[in-house]
DNA sequence: TATTACCCTATAAAGCTCATAGGGTATGTA
DNA sequence: TACATACCCTATGAGCTTTATAGGGTAATA
């Protein structure tokens, strides 16, 4: 289940992209606008920062605003950072690869195989949706 | 990611799918067998009988075994006992459904839409493969 | 009838999620 | 320069879930 986090972070992104210009908004006002409780949305969007989706400006009329154009920001992207992994098992992570600690043999595992099938799919929805299609 | 919980489940089911016979085999031989920790073992395997995928005898000679055999089993099956809903949304749920508490509008919700194609594809995967397909 | 092994409840450590608080620091404007 | 704005960072804690252990009750079988 997606977690509050990237449900917050989505919205503020969709809030973001919704704007007929990309100046940047403060945390207050997006978080005012959708909801989302200010200082953890303070923290979401230091997040997606950090990881180049958003960029800021500090002082008076800052804030923050899309790094690229809505229709070239991947889901895949917005889930890695705000939810993590796309896979199910870490043996089968691209971006997160980490070796199963109670697994014999990766190559005969008929669970990694399996779930290789699963994040190869989910991948390829959530790659091809950006957040221009969120939007429409 | 998949929890300890479920990696335990689908070890042990695949246990039982790689005997000849199907005759009850104890929860202690299960945990030797598999390096499961006894006590949590029993409560996954009890769920797993409560849910009708595996059945159990008392008494001497006593343990469990498939009720249906391996290729009848689901994965699908498997992940709702185990690991809970398949969706990544609530309102995308098919099982498990719930209203998001925070959307306003679940027709035009785009995120809605989106979980929904992940779930129906993670969902023709998991239903299409069984316990058989993990023995072999 | 004794033993086996399932069955049930309670408990607790550990970790994660969600949320709040308080202050530091960079930036733009007067 | 001085000030206000708004990002930036660290710490803290409640609440929940996961993982695990313990102890005993109960049904079934040899």
């Amino acid at each position: 289940m997606l977690s509050r986090k990237t449900k917050y972070g989505i919205k503020a992104l969709t809030y973001l992209a919704r704007l007929d210009n990309n100046e940047p908004v403060s945390i207050s006002t997006i978080a005012d606008a959708e909801q989302i409780p200010h200082k953890f949305l303070e923290a979401i969007l230091l997040e997606l920062r950090k990881n180049s989706i958003l960029g800021s400006r500090k002082g008076k009329g800052g804030g923050y605003y899309l790094m690229q154009s809505p229709e070239t920001v991947r889901m895949s992207s917005i889930h890695r950072v705000l939810e993590g992994p796309i896979a199910m098992l870490p043996c089968v992570s691209l971006n997160f690869y980490e070796k199963c600690e109670d697994c014999i043999d990766e190559e005969t595992c008929a669970v990694n195989k399996l779930m290789i099938q699963v994040r190869d799919n989910t991948l390829a929805i959530l790659e091809n949706q950006t957040l221009k299609d969120l939007i429409k």
